[in-house]
DNA sequence: TCTTGACTTAGAGTTAGCTCTGGATAGTAT
DNA sequence: ATACTATCCAGAGCTAACTCTAAGTCAAGA
Protein backbone atom coordinates (compact mmCIF):
# COMPACT_ATOMS: atom_id res chain seq x y z
CA UNK A 1 0.00 0.00 0.00
CA UNK A 2 1.37 3.42 -0.91
CA UNK A 3 -1.12 5.41 1.10
CA UNK A 4 -1.19 4.05 4.90
CA UNK A 5 -3.16 6.87 5.67
CA UNK A 6 -6.04 6.13 3.46
CA UNK A 7 -5.96 2.74 4.19
CA UNK A 8 -7.01 3.30 7.94
CA UNK A 9 -9.93 5.46 7.67
CA UNK A 10 -9.79 6.02 11.32
CA UNK A 11 -6.70 8.12 11.04
CA UNK A 12 -8.60 10.28 8.49
CA UNK A 13 -7.66 11.08 5.08
CA UNK A 14 -4.69 11.79 2.69
CA UNK A 15 -4.32 14.67 0.03
CA UNK A 16 -4.86 12.35 -2.52
CA UNK A 17 -7.89 10.58 -0.79
CA UNK A 18 -9.40 14.03 -0.75
CA UNK A 19 -8.95 14.77 -4.52
CA UNK A 20 -10.48 11.65 -5.31
CA UNK A 21 -13.82 12.27 -3.28
CA UNK A 22 -13.91 16.09 -3.82
CA UNK A 23 -12.92 16.22 -7.47
CA UNK A 24 -10.06 19.22 -6.05
CA UNK A 25 -6.72 19.58 -7.07
CA UNK A 26 -3.88 18.83 -4.38
CA UNK A 27 -2.88 22.59 -5.38
CA UNK A 28 -5.86 24.14 -4.97
CA UNK A 29 -6.83 22.38 -1.31
CA UNK A 30 -3.13 23.97 0.00
CA UNK A 31 -4.25 27.21 -1.46
CA UNK A 32 -7.63 26.58 0.13
CA UNK A 33 -5.43 26.00 3.38
CA UNK A 34 -3.17 28.54 2.85
CA UNK A 35 -6.17 30.72 2.69
CA UNK A 36 -7.76 30.01 5.91
CA UNK A 37 -10.26 27.75 4.25
CA UNK A 38 -9.49 24.91 6.17
CA UNK A 39 -8.37 25.77 9.90
CA UNK A 40 -8.80 22.25 11.20
CA UNK A 41 -6.52 19.96 9.02
CA UNK A 42 -4.18 18.73 11.05
CA UNK A 43 -0.95 16.79 9.98
CA UNK A 44 0.75 13.77 11.19
CA UNK A 45 4.53 14.18 12.74
CA UNK A 46 5.83 13.22 9.04
CA UNK A 47 3.81 16.58 8.34
CA UNK A 48 1.44 14.97 5.97
CA UNK A 49 -2.02 16.48 5.86
CA UNK A 50 -4.61 13.87 7.86
CA UNK A 51 -8.38 15.20 6.43
CA UNK A 52 -11.18 14.17 8.84
CA UNK A 53 -14.71 13.97 7.50
CA UNK A 54 -15.36 17.38 9.14
CA UNK A 55 -12.98 18.86 6.55
CA UNK A 56 -14.38 17.06 4.01
CA UNK A 57 -17.82 18.44 5.45
CA UNK A 58 -16.14 21.89 5.57
CA UNK A 59 -14.85 21.63 1.77
CA UNK A 60 -19.20 21.02 0.79
CA UNK A 61 -20.20 23.53 2.55
CA UNK A 62 -17.41 26.05 0.98
CA UNK A 63 -18.02 24.79 -2.88
CA UNK A 64 -22.02 25.40 -1.68
CA UNK A 65 -20.69 29.16 -0.24
CA UNK A 66 -18.73 29.28 -3.36
CA UNK A 67 -21.74 28.18 -6.17
CA UNK A 68 -23.42 31.23 -4.06
CA UNK A 69 -21.40 33.69 -5.03
CA UNK A 70 -19.11 34.58 -2.03
CA UNK A 71 -15.62 35.08 -2.51
CA UNK A 72 -13.01 32.64 -0.96
CA UNK A 73 -12.09 36.02 1.52
CA UNK A 74 -15.51 35.90 2.60
CA UNK A 75 -15.79 32.27 2.95
CA UNK A 76 -13.18 32.92 5.67
CA UNK A 77 -14.83 35.52 7.20
CA UNK A 78 -18.10 33.32 7.50
CA UNK A 79 -15.46 30.20 9.21
CA UNK A 80 -13.64 32.90 11.50
CA UNK A 81 -17.28 33.85 13.01
CA UNK A 82 -18.06 29.99 13.24
CA UNK A 83 -14.61 29.56 15.37
CA UNK A 84 -16.09 32.57 17.54
CA UNK A 85 -19.16 30.56 18.65
CA UNK A 86 -22.31 31.83 19.30
CA UNK A 87 -21.61 35.61 19.63
CA UNK A 88 -21.44 35.74 15.93
CA UNK A 89 -25.18 34.58 15.51
CA UNK A 90 -25.93 37.74 13.63
CA UNK A 91 -23.91 37.92 11.20
CA UNK A 92 -23.66 34.34 10.19
CA UNK A 93 -27.73 35.09 9.49
CA UNK A 94 -27.37 38.27 7.87
CA UNK A 95 -24.78 36.16 5.46
CA UNK A 96 -26.86 34.30 4.57
CA UNK A 97 -30.04 36.22 4.41
CA UNK A 98 -28.46 38.71 2.04
CA UNK A 99 -26.67 35.63 -0.10
CA UNK A 100 -30.20 34.17 -0.80
CA UNK A 101 -31.42 37.67 -2.07
CA UNK A 102 -28.44 37.98 -4.10
CA UNK A 103 -29.17 34.65 -5.56
CA UNK A 104 -33.25 35.29 -6.15
CA UNK A 105 -32.17 37.90 -8.18
CA UNK A 106 -29.11 36.01 -9.77
CA UNK A 107 -31.82 33.51 -10.77
CA UNK A 108 -34.18 35.96 -12.05
CA UNK A 109 -31.82 37.54 -14.24
CA UNK A 110 -30.86 34.11 -15.88
CA UNK A 111 -34.68 33.30 -16.71
CA UNK A 112 -34.78 36.79 -18.60
CA UNK A 113 -31.56 35.37 -20.26
CA UNK A 114 -33.08 31.92 -20.92
CA UNK A 115 -35.94 33.38 -22.49
CA UNK A 116 -33.69 35.07 -24.73
CA UNK A 117 -31.89 32.45 -25.83
CA UNK A 118 -34.46 29.76 -26.28
CA UNK A 119 -36.22 32.52 -28.82
CA UNK A 120 -32.63 32.66 -30.73
CA UNK A 121 -32.77 29.11 -30.48
CA UNK A 122 -36.57 28.66 -32.08
CA UNK A 123 -34.98 31.81 -34.44
CA UNK A 124 -32.00 29.57 -36.31
CA UNK A 125 -34.02 26.32 -35.77
CA UNK A 126 -36.74 28.37 -38.33
CA UNK A 127 -33.81 30.01 -39.87
CA UNK A 128 -32.46 26.36 -41.06
CA UNK A 129 -35.56 25.03 -41.92
CA UNK A 130 -36.31 28.36 -44.17
CA UNK A 131 -32.78 28.69 -45.51
CA UNK A 132 -32.02 32.18 -44.40
CA UNK A 133 -32.21 34.55 -41.00
CA UNK A 134 -34.04 37.07 -42.93
CA UNK A 135 -36.82 34.62 -43.98
CA UNK A 136 -37.25 33.35 -40.38
CA UNK A 137 -37.18 37.17 -39.62
CA UNK A 138 -40.25 37.10 -41.38
CA UNK A 139 -41.78 34.18 -40.53
CA UNK A 140 -45.71 34.77 -38.69
CA UNK A 141 -45.24 31.94 -35.58
CA UNK A 142 -41.49 33.83 -35.41
CA UNK A 143 -42.99 36.99 -35.48
CA UNK A 144 -45.84 36.07 -33.07
CA UNK A 145 -43.12 34.73 -30.76
CA UNK A 146 -40.94 37.31 -30.75
CA UNK A 147 -43.96 40.05 -29.88
CA UNK A 148 -44.98 37.47 -26.85
CA UNK A 149 -41.35 37.61 -25.11
CA UNK A 150 -40.19 40.91 -25.84
CA UNK A 151 -42.93 43.52 -26.49
CA UNK A 152 -43.21 44.42 -22.47
CA UNK A 153 -43.01 47.79 -21.63
CA UNK A 154 -38.50 46.67 -21.06
CA UNK A 155 -36.94 49.20 -22.97
CA UNK A 156 -33.73 46.39 -22.86
CA UNK A 157 -35.65 43.59 -24.03
CA UNK A 158 -36.71 45.84 -26.90
CA UNK A 159 -33.51 46.59 -27.75
CA UNK A 160 -32.15 43.52 -28.23
CA UNK A 161 -34.18 42.35 -30.71
CA UNK A 162 -32.97 42.79 -33.99
CA UNK A 163 -29.52 42.36 -32.94
CA UNK A 164 -27.74 38.96 -34.10
CA UNK B 1 -23.24 71.98 -25.83
CA UNK B 2 -20.44 69.74 -24.65
CA UNK B 3 -21.00 66.90 -27.10
CA UNK B 4 -22.65 68.00 -30.31
CA UNK B 5 -22.78 64.13 -31.66
CA UNK B 6 -24.99 63.41 -28.93
CA UNK B 7 -27.64 66.58 -29.75
CA UNK B 8 -27.84 64.99 -33.24
CA UNK B 9 -28.91 61.49 -32.68
CA UNK B 10 -28.79 61.20 -36.69
CA UNK B 11 -25.36 60.67 -36.45
CA UNK B 12 -25.49 58.53 -33.58
CA UNK B 13 -23.70 58.55 -30.61
CA UNK B 14 -20.29 59.02 -29.41
CA UNK B 15 -18.76 56.99 -26.48
CA UNK B 16 -19.71 59.08 -23.62
CA UNK B 17 -23.55 58.62 -24.52
CA UNK B 18 -22.77 55.00 -24.86
CA UNK B 19 -21.85 54.92 -21.19
CA UNK B 20 -24.87 56.73 -20.10
CA UNK B 21 -26.90 54.29 -21.40
CA UNK B 22 -25.34 51.27 -21.27
CA UNK B 23 -23.32 51.64 -17.91
CA UNK B 24 -20.22 50.39 -18.94
CA UNK B 25 -16.75 52.12 -18.99
CA UNK B 26 -15.42 54.26 -22.42
CA UNK B 27 -12.46 51.35 -21.72
CA UNK B 28 -14.81 48.54 -21.28
CA UNK B 29 -16.47 49.80 -24.94
CA UNK B 30 -12.96 49.92 -26.40
CA UNK B 31 -11.38 46.83 -25.03
CA UNK B 32 -14.77 45.32 -26.75
CA UNK B 33 -13.93 47.09 -29.70
CA UNK B 34 -10.29 45.73 -29.64
CA UNK B 35 -11.53 42.24 -28.80
CA UNK B 36 -13.81 42.08 -32.55
CA UNK B 37 -17.10 42.31 -30.23
CA UNK B 38 -17.97 45.45 -32.05
CA UNK B 39 -17.27 45.21 -35.57
CA UNK B 40 -19.89 48.01 -36.79
CA UNK B 41 -18.52 50.97 -34.81
CA UNK B 42 -17.07 53.60 -37.57
CA UNK B 43 -15.20 56.71 -36.65
CA UNK B 44 -15.89 59.96 -37.79
CA UNK B 45 -13.11 62.18 -39.47
CA UNK B 46 -11.74 63.65 -36.09
CA UNK B 47 -10.88 59.89 -35.00
CA UNK B 48 -14.20 59.78 -32.61
CA UNK B 49 -16.07 56.43 -32.60
CA UNK B 50 -19.80 57.07 -33.38
CA UNK B 51 -22.20 54.29 -31.97
CA UNK B 52 -25.16 53.79 -33.98
CA UNK B 53 -28.80 52.19 -32.91
CA UNK B 54 -27.41 48.95 -33.81
CA UNK B 55 -24.60 48.72 -31.88
CA UNK B 56 -26.26 49.48 -28.94
CA UNK B 57 -28.49 46.64 -29.93
CA UNK B 58 -25.34 44.69 -30.33
CA UNK B 59 -24.07 46.16 -26.65
CA UNK B 60 -27.47 44.49 -25.67
CA UNK B 61 -26.95 41.04 -27.66
CA UNK B 62 -23.54 40.81 -26.04
CA UNK B 63 -24.67 41.06 -22.30
CA UNK B 64 -26.92 38.71 -22.56
CA UNK B 65 -24.45 36.03 -24.14
CA UNK B 66 -21.87 37.05 -21.17
CA UNK B 67 -24.92 36.81 -19.07
CA UNK B 68 -25.37 33.22 -20.28
CA UNK B 69 -21.85 32.20 -19.44
CA UNK B 70 -20.16 32.86 -22.96
CA UNK B 71 -16.75 34.14 -23.22
CA UNK B 72 -15.42 37.24 -24.94
CA UNK B 73 -13.54 35.42 -27.92
CA UNK B 74 -16.69 32.88 -27.86
CA UNK B 75 -18.87 35.96 -28.10
CA UNK B 76 -16.23 37.38 -31.19
CA UNK B 77 -16.86 34.12 -32.77
CA UNK B 78 -20.70 34.22 -32.61
CA UNK B 79 -19.90 37.52 -34.40
CA UNK B 80 -17.87 36.28 -36.80
CA UNK B 81 -20.32 34.01 -37.94
CA UNK B 82 -22.96 36.78 -37.81
CA UNK B 83 -21.05 38.28 -40.63
CA UNK B 84 -20.47 35.19 -42.76
CA UNK B 85 -24.14 35.00 -43.24
CA UNK B 86 -26.65 32.10 -43.86
CA UNK B 87 -24.06 29.81 -44.54
CA UNK B 88 -23.06 29.42 -40.56
CA UNK B 89 -26.81 29.22 -39.35
CA UNK B 90 -25.43 25.60 -37.97
CA UNK B 91 -23.14 26.75 -35.83
CA UNK B 92 -25.33 29.74 -34.13
CA UNK B 93 -28.33 27.31 -33.36
CA UNK B 94 -25.54 24.77 -31.67
CA UNK B 95 -24.05 27.51 -30.00
CA UNK B 96 -27.98 28.51 -28.92
CA UNK B 97 -28.81 25.52 -28.27
CA UNK B 98 -25.80 23.88 -26.01
CA UNK B 99 -26.16 27.71 -24.34
CA UNK B 100 -29.76 26.86 -22.96
CA UNK B 101 -28.38 23.26 -21.84
CA UNK B 102 -26.03 24.97 -20.08
CA UNK B 103 -28.23 27.80 -18.33
CA UNK B 104 -30.98 24.64 -17.28
CA UNK B 105 -27.83 22.86 -15.56
CA UNK B 106 -26.87 26.11 -13.82
CA UNK B 107 -30.51 26.79 -12.89
CA UNK B 108 -30.76 23.74 -11.59
CA UNK B 109 -27.15 23.97 -9.39
CA UNK B 110 -28.31 27.11 -8.07
CA UNK B 111 -31.40 25.91 -7.42
CA UNK B 112 -30.00 23.34 -5.00
CA UNK B 113 -27.52 25.71 -3.39
CA UNK B 114 -30.49 28.23 -2.60
CA UNK B 115 -31.96 25.11 -0.61
CA UNK B 116 -29.12 24.64 1.23
CA UNK B 117 -28.65 28.37 1.85
CA UNK B 118 -32.37 28.87 2.72
CA UNK B 119 -32.17 25.93 5.44
CA UNK B 120 -29.17 27.55 6.52
CA UNK B 121 -30.65 31.07 6.82
CA UNK B 122 -33.25 28.95 8.69
CA UNK B 123 -31.27 27.51 10.91
CA UNK B 124 -29.46 30.22 12.09
CA UNK B 125 -33.02 32.28 12.94
CA UNK B 126 -33.40 29.78 14.92
CA UNK B 127 -30.29 30.03 16.50
CA UNK B 128 -30.56 33.32 17.25
CA UNK B 129 -33.87 33.03 18.93
CA UNK B 130 -32.67 29.97 21.03
CA UNK B 131 -29.72 31.66 21.67
CA UNK B 132 -27.08 28.92 20.45
CA UNK B 133 -26.47 27.03 17.34
CA UNK B 134 -26.65 23.77 19.04
CA UNK B 135 -29.64 24.54 20.47
CA UNK B 136 -31.01 25.35 17.22
CA UNK B 137 -30.06 21.81 16.08
CA UNK B 138 -31.47 20.26 18.12
CA UNK B 139 -34.89 22.28 17.52
CA UNK B 140 -37.61 19.84 16.51
CA UNK B 141 -38.63 22.15 13.56
CA UNK B 142 -35.33 22.24 12.38
CA UNK B 143 -34.56 18.56 12.77
CA UNK B 144 -37.61 17.98 10.35
CA UNK B 145 -36.39 20.72 8.05
CA UNK B 146 -33.11 19.27 7.80
CA UNK B 147 -34.57 15.57 7.19
CA UNK B 148 -37.09 17.00 4.47
CA UNK B 149 -34.25 18.76 2.34
CA UNK B 150 -31.36 16.65 2.62
CA UNK B 151 -31.70 13.45 3.66
CA UNK B 152 -32.03 12.27 0.36
CA UNK B 153 -30.50 9.49 -1.46
CA UNK B 154 -27.92 12.20 -2.54
CA UNK B 155 -24.50 11.95 -0.74
CA UNK B 156 -23.26 15.46 -1.09
CA UNK B 157 -26.21 16.79 0.44
CA UNK B 158 -25.73 14.14 3.00
CA UNK B 159 -22.01 15.21 3.65
CA UNK B 160 -23.43 19.23 3.96
CA UNK B 161 -25.66 18.52 7.08
CA UNK B 162 -22.94 19.51 9.92
CA UNK B 163 -20.57 21.67 9.22
CA UNK B 164 -21.24 25.69 9.36
C1' DT C 1 19.73 -0.09 -2.28
C1' DC C 2 17.21 1.98 -5.71
C1' DT C 3 13.19 3.55 -7.83
C1' DT C 4 8.69 5.25 -7.71
C1' DG C 5 5.41 8.26 -6.53
C1' DA C 6 3.00 11.10 -3.24
C1' DC C 7 4.01 14.57 -0.37
C1' DT C 8 6.30 19.23 1.46
C1' DT C 9 7.44 24.44 0.87
C1' DA C 10 7.79 29.24 -1.04
C1' DG C 11 6.90 31.63 -4.62
C1' DA C 12 6.30 32.53 -9.65
C1' DG C 13 3.04 32.21 -13.60
C1' DT C 14 -1.59 32.05 -15.85
C1' DT C 15 -6.16 33.51 -17.43
C1' DA C 16 -10.14 36.42 -18.01
C1' DG C 17 -11.88 40.64 -18.01
C1' DC C 18 -11.34 44.51 -17.17
C1' DT C 19 -9.11 49.12 -15.33
C1' DC C 20 -6.05 52.61 -15.30
C1' DT C 21 -1.99 55.76 -16.84
C1' DG C 22 0.14 59.16 -19.52
C1' DG C 23 0.50 62.16 -22.92
C1' DA C 24 -1.55 64.00 -27.08
C1' DT C 25 -5.44 65.90 -29.77
C1' DA C 26 -10.09 67.75 -30.60
C1' DG C 27 -14.19 70.43 -29.77
C1' DT C 28 -16.99 73.83 -27.13
C1' DA C 29 -17.87 77.85 -23.98
C1' DT C 30 -16.70 82.42 -22.52
C1' DA D 1 -7.25 83.17 -26.59
C1' DT D 2 -8.00 80.41 -22.77
C1' DA D 3 -9.99 77.09 -20.13
C1' DC D 4 -12.21 72.94 -19.82
C1' DT D 5 -13.87 68.56 -21.02
C1' DA D 6 -13.97 64.57 -24.01
C1' DT D 7 -11.65 61.76 -26.68
C1' DC D 8 -7.73 59.17 -28.71
C1' DC D 9 -3.93 55.37 -28.35
C1' DA D 10 -0.57 52.01 -26.59
C1' DG D 11 0.43 49.60 -23.11
C1' DA D 12 0.97 48.63 -18.11
C1' DG D 13 -1.44 47.08 -13.96
C1' DC D 14 -4.96 44.79 -11.30
C1' DT D 15 -7.89 41.00 -9.07
C1' DA D 16 -9.56 36.43 -8.27
C1' DA D 17 -8.76 31.92 -8.20
C1' DC D 18 -6.22 29.03 -9.25
C1' DT D 19 -2.01 26.39 -11.38
C1' DC D 20 2.45 25.21 -11.75
C1' DT D 21 7.66 24.98 -10.71
C1' DA D 22 11.68 23.79 -8.30
C1' DA D 23 13.96 21.56 -5.02
C1' DG D 24 13.69 18.60 -1.68
C1' DT D 25 11.51 14.84 1.98
C1' DC D 26 9.51 10.48 2.97
C1' DA D 27 7.70 5.69 2.79
C1' DA D 28 7.02 1.41 0.41
C1' DG D 29 7.94 -2.17 -3.08
C1' DA D 30 11.40 -5.01 -6.18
Amino acid sequence: MVNSVESDKSKGFNIGEVVKQTGLSAHTLRYYEKEGLLPFVTKNSSGIRVYTTTDLRWLSMIECLKDSGLQIKEIRQYIEWFRQGDSTLQQRLDLFANRRKVLEAEMARMQVVMNKITFKETLYTTALKLGSLAAADEDKTIMRLKKKLFDSPDDFDKRIQEAG
